[in-house]
DNA sequence: TCAAAAGTGTTTCGGATACACCCATGA
DNA sequence: TCATGGGTGTATCCGAAACACTTTTGA
């Protein structure tokens, strides 16, 4: 039993069933959607129970841990990624949301009250890890997302929603594309967020005018037609941006 | 010990300490900031501790009931009011938020994890009621409000600044107003929550353009000035309008 | 009668939108 | 050579911001 970190102080499944409320603090879990970009698309990073059914990564809160950590140390397991964007967006309190759930005499089979989380990552980075109660972990377009346990789906949908909101005010682009991208590339990811098309001329005037890319001298060849720039943003800019309030999305 | 409806099921305060963890879940709390306007100030209600500091009202979430019909009711015991307008925020979750708890043996004395909430209610309409643990149930204008208890002060700041971000798409006005209201009345609802002033005449211009507005036939007399008209929302055309996502604010 | 607040315009400006043209590349 | 995608530039429009004048009221 050493599949993940979540259960390391355990010794086994059952172990955990036995003693997890003596970890963990009972009631609270934190539900994660995790979302990368990948070949012009939005995608989302999904567990597959041994039942069989999807659902969100997820996790349990220690004792004396704060939310933030327990939901960094959650996603950690997942994808391996130390220094990944997450942002606390809903919590999901109703007493119904777990359907299926049979009510056991363990303290994992009580009403659970999930504090929702979305991550943003670079795709090319994560490495997927199932973690013990999971057979697979995979990346899944966001609009080919299966049906998922309990309320997941709803979570879900409330991330990406959050996610829309949060486009023109917090690191959406700097935290979801590689370090090197094109303006085409920029493009597809808001208009996969937003789900608009957006006019090419006025997407690329309107990104240079806010001052935070950097043209770099490099082109990006191999593709089939005129080779696009490479840009990556000007961190400092950028992030001077968002605090002074200035709307950069869209 | 019937001073509120929030411990109605415990026979005192020292049973409330016992038994609390009998109805209520475990480590988790719901806090509210209750704004209201009055005299063209935004205004908070506070309530003062048995010990002397103030804090924002609070309570629990029973085993079976959901954490929006805990706040609701938490609210009502506060307010006396059944229907008000209710936001879920942001969830405190530090283990040091609670800066002054001694470690009791009580379910109290453990760490709490807060669900923050941000309500707007109309100030005439509410019976400010203290509660079991408290002395007192104030409002305070938004920028007077004195040292609060543990991490109150930043839950409230945290409201206020989620308050001026749901401005633009969220009923606002309409549930912080009375029923009739003047132009300007609504201008420094607007100037107080923003923290800025706006040109008179935009505004106005601005708030009729949306056709959320009915005027009505009165005017408001007894003003030192010329009388301006009354207003009252139209609800129908109001939540039409944010369904469609327009932004109504300024 | 006058200061202060309220009602109703007009002018101006900038950012968003729409659209046209040229360039590079592989099929 | 040509269809497709990419880079750059210009005309237009609309809403926001700036600003002027009149009206009402109690002191």
């Amino acid at each position: 039993m050493r599949k993940s970190g979540s259960t390391e102080v355990f010794t086994s499944l059952d172990d955990f069933y036995q003693r997890g409320d003596q970890v963990y603090l009972p009631h609270l879990s934190v539900d994660c959607a995790i979302f990368g970009f990948h070949e012009n698309q939005l995608r989302v990073l999904l567990l597959k129970w041994k039942g069989g059914k999807w659902c969100l990564p997820g996790g349990f809160i220690k004792h004396k841990e704060s939310v933030d950590t327990a939901a960094h140390r959650i996603l950690q397991e997942r994808t391996g990624l130390t220094d990944l964007y997450l942002k606390q967006f809903y919590v999901f309190g109703d007493p119904k949301r777990e359907k299926e759930k049979k009510n056991s005499p363990h303290w994992i089979g009580k009403r659970f009250i999930s504090i929702g989380y979305y991550a943003l990552v670079e795709f090319s980075k994560v490495q997927p890890h199932p973690d013990v109660f999971s057979e697979a972990c995979e990346w899944f377009d966001i609009d080919e997302v299966p049906g998922l346990i309990y309320d997941h789906k709803a979570i879900m949908m409330k991330a990406l929603e959050a996610l829309r909101f949060d486009l023109n005010d917090h690191p959406v682009g700097l935290n979801l594309l590689p370090k090197k991208f094109t303006m085409p590339e920029l493009q597809r990811l808001y208009e996969t967020i937003l789900g608009e098309s957006i006019d090419r001329r006025n997407f690329q005037k309107h990104m240079l005018s806010m001052d935070i890319l950097i043209r770099l001298e490099e082109r990006k060849t191999g593709g089939a037609h005129k080779a696009p720039y490479l840009y990556q943003f000007d961190k400092r800019k950028y992030m001077l941006a968002l605090r002074q309030g200035l709307k950069l999305g869209w």
